[in-house]
DNA sequence: TCCGCCAATGTAAACGTTTCAAAGATTCAT
DNA sequence: ATGAATCTTTGAAACGTTTACATTGGCGGA
């Protein structure tokens, strides 16, 4: 009796057949009330639960979904798998996660997991969505995905996304506006993440808009958290730089408390803005 | 051949029995190299991935940890996620993630869905760490499990926390050596949080140990973010709080903004302090 | 009384693995 | 050439479900 209970074990318990059990377990209203309280009697006796993976193993789906996003110690992440998670949670469904830490290797590794787990359908935050061989796997396998964050080229790709060129064309523009004429991007690495280049592009696009030729941009790879040395040049140098445009939360921060190391305050002598 | 690859397709592909095939996935020593090139081979050819789920029903465990946290949305937990993940996967293993909004019947829900997933392990924050009968299930059902965050009375149980008492107790004598003689706890509420509870006694006894008779308290409830209101009488009243000591950063915020929204200025007027 | 029908239940074959016991193949000393 | 000793490989039985199909029994109508 060291073994879990197994629907065999109930069946045997209410003196009925598996199939009955079975039957209670998926499609009660198919089975007199009667029946059913004797199962169910049975069940609450012996402690059953479903062991999930013998019904995985035998039906078509799985009733789970895998999701892979770059981390989760950015709240914009953290945030999206918190709604995923309390959505799946209520239909029932598994939510598998993982994360890829902006490495394109580790996100192929992550998604060849989830497929190994059989889930119905995935929801991603790739690195590049064009091009991408992680992309071409899931067409491929014919599995069900949507992208989030990303903006792919092909329009046959489901992808939940902001705009990533137009708002950070809308910020810098809001920045001109205010009478700055040496602007920085800051940005993560365009190969971990094309959300970057698109707002770069963006950012470009309205300088270029106005009349501005340099389009400084300041590449900050994953988990580098101290920009004092990457904008020396730029904000004491002879670009003088005055406004910051940052791709996310914690690249603001970042550089606010750089710009002060520098001696220099928000908002008073440089903007600081994201997202 | 619309169905995906199995091990039998492999088997028959490669002209060996699945029992070899089998061997090559697990224990590629143990087989020649010869034999394993040719299913190595097939496999590709066939683009097969193993079902991890035959596997897990097989097999006495699963690989799998189950997580569950109150919210990802609180950075402290969306962090600790995020190693979780990190290290599950370098060995391997999958994780199994559920949130329960601070609520002991959802709590209660996700464990079991655990459960049900036949996790090899849990690792949860709980609202209570104490008499909470997802812990007596759990011990019940002899499966491993390390409370985060949480600190449990029983010295049986596997927890990995700070000292919250401690932690809260520092904070405010601190602030009052900084001459501040009126101060309030900003804390969630005590039923969602044994937590908050802890930290409020440690509070408690560091007002108590400097003669002060007051230990205000605001309890917040999960999701609100508006203190204006919550605030005004501790701050604009008598009482005349000019410190808080808050329970996560996100109250902290929250509290900042409702000082500011009462004229108040931080840190002139008023202290605010977390963690 | 008998027949047919229908609801309730049971039987048994999958699903894709792992693994034990045992068979086959190969080597080597005699 | 023979047998023992080893190295490879295999057959087949699980693991816990779901479900198509078969069986049972009770009932009403002829």
């Amino acid at each position: 009796m060291s073994s879990k209970p197994t629907m065999r074990d109930v069946a045997r318990k209410s003196g009925l057949s598996i199939a009955t059990v079975s039957r209670v377990i998926n499609f009660p209203d198919e089975v007199p009330a009667k029946t059913a309280d004797i199962v169910n009697a049975a069940m609450r006796y012996l402690n059953y639960r479903p062991n999930i993976n013998g019904r995985r193993l035998k039906m078509s789906h799985t009733r789970t979904v895998g999701v892979l996003v770059p981390t989760l110690a950015n709240p914009v992440f953290a945030t999206s798998v918190q709604g995923i998670e309390q959505e799946a949670n209520a239909e029932g469904l598994t939510v598998l996660l993982t994360s890829s830490n902006y490495d394109p290797e580790r996100e192929m590794g992550a998604v060849s997991a989830l497929l190994n787990n059989r889930v119905d359908g995935l929801i991603l935050t790739l690195a590049n969505a064009d091009s991408n061989p992680v992309v071409d796997l899931l067409l491929a396998e014919q599995i069900p995905f949507v992208l989030l964050f990303n903006q792919p080229s092909r329009a046959d790709i489901a992808a939940i996304s902001v705009d990533n060129a137009q708002s950070a064309y809308d910020i810098a523009q809001a920045m001109i506006a205010k009478g700055h004429r040496s602007l920085a991007m800051v940005a993560g690495r365009f190969e971990s993440s094309d959300r970057s280049r698109q707002r770069y592009d963006g950012f470009c696009r309205a300088l270029a808009d106005a009349g501005i030729e340099m389009p400084y941009l300041v590449q900050v790879g994953f988990g580098e958290t101290d920009l004092i040395d990457p904008l020396r040049t730029l904000l004491c140098g002879p670009a003088g730089v005055t406004g910051l445009v940052c791709s996310t939360d914690m690249l603001a921060i970042a550089a606010i408390n750089a710009c002060r190391a520098h001696g220099l305050s928000v908002p008073g002598d440089v903007s600081v803005c994201c997202k």
